[in-house]
DNA sequence: ACTTGACTTTTACGGCTTTTTACCATGCTA
DNA sequence: TAGCATGGTAAAAAGCCGTAAAAGTCAAGT
């Protein structure tokens, strides 16, 4: 089974370059020559990585990058035009993976593709089991979006932040509401409860979100 | 309070790199950009984990690497430019905890950095005969976990705490209730007996929890 | 301003676990 | 051996959790 990689570039001749040497490294390829349905066939295709050009006809690189990252983690690589760019791009945070820099080898292109790959493989079952993005309120859990509400996103953080150590209600409660509003400590029960609900649409078979008996809740990864 | 992640790397841009994404994944730095002085900072700053360049000028990586580990068990992470390096270092024993690969995205080194965090600290020490984490309510006896509910974890901690002194039913009461509730003083015995049938369930031949005939209990390890 | 819809909080209850109590058997000390 | 302390057991009581539904809150859009 080839593991697919959706080019994204609107210079024909680049594409079909990009297209030939990926599949005689053994990839298969779709392409697109437009930003305006990434998206939609990200959704279909499930590529194994994205070659994105930076700048496009219709969208720019950069947003496709950051709506991509709304629903899915797969790997992205940016190409652009200039080597000044990269350093630009490298301090944001909208979550590409790799930096290719125009002109480039095709066989360089390759390297990087698999290089990227490799290390997505290797993070997979790991650290990025739960990764939570402070600034977006966005969550992923095995590379899937999962979709918090505020007091959701904030009550995992909480409990990720230190995996296996046990919080009670009062404790969250007083971290969720630091302006002393006074809750009834079932709400923190609800909000749990949500919380697993949409936890485990993803991982049927990992729980994630313990309780402790006469304590509280912890979180702990499997 | 952050832990602090020491970053050792002769190319400034890198390191700034490194820095930037590590203390916005919430993490103290420090900075060195050769490997003459490493071995006195770890002494000096207790690190929780570093970040170690394998070509570095002054000194070799892995020879700083061995040198730590003299004295140290701090979570080290190699940075190598060659996947080539990578396998043959794989194969030598010198005591790194991971191994990143060139080029990378620095979102990747942030998940290896917490990965490798995460796994050190789930490997402490197993050799205590009996180890009390307050904070998760974990209990180990011989490295086998006791599955206390949390009266009889708070039991075993105070008992544990003073070992040898025989404490009686009230001063354990007053312990374990310091809302100055009024219990029948046979609960503990209560307690006592489900303790010691978890307990010798993990070392049947070993009593830990004695009674003192007319006075109340103590712990004593054999 | 009103409506609407999404999110949050409260409340109630069944089911389950732990804690407490009661009671009898056994063991210790004088 | 008498008298009290402790151990074992089981059942009652208390407390806790998961859930769902009702009630409240807030902000966006009309």
């Amino acid at each position: 089974m080839k593991q697919t990689i959706l080019i994204v570039e609107d210079e024909q001749r680049l594409a079909n370059l990009h297209r030939d040497y990926l599949q005689q490294a053994g990839f298969a390829t779709e392409c697109l020559e437009d930003g305006l349905l990434v998206t939609a066939r990200v959704r279909e295709s499930l590529p194994a990585l994205i070659l994105l050009d930076l700048m496009l006809p219709g969208k720019d690189g950069l947003d496709i990058c950051k709506e991509i990252r709304k629903f899915s983690a797969v790997p992205i690589i940016m190409v652009t035009a200039r080597v000044e760019e990269i350093d630009r791009l490298l301090g944001l945070e909208f979550g590409a993976d790799d930096y290719i820099c125009k002109p480039f080898s095709p066989r360089e292109v390759v390297a990087r593709v698999k290089a990227v790959l490799r290390r997505s493989a290797t993070l997979q079952d790991d650290s990025t089991f739960l990764h939570l993005d402070e600034e977006r309120y966005l969550a992923t859990l095995q590379g899937q979006v999962l979709d918090l509400s505020a007091v959701e996103f904030q009550l995992l953080s909480i409990l990720a932040a230190k995996p296996g150590r046990i919080l009670n209600r009062d404790q969250l409660m007083d971290r969720i509401y630091n302006d002393r509003r006074i809750v009834c400590d079932r709400t923190i029960d609800s909000h749990i409860k949500k919380l697993r609900r949409k936890i485990s649409a993803v991982t049927p078979d990992i729980e994630v979100i313990h309780s402790v008996y006469g304590v509280g809740y912890k979180y702990e990864a499997p």
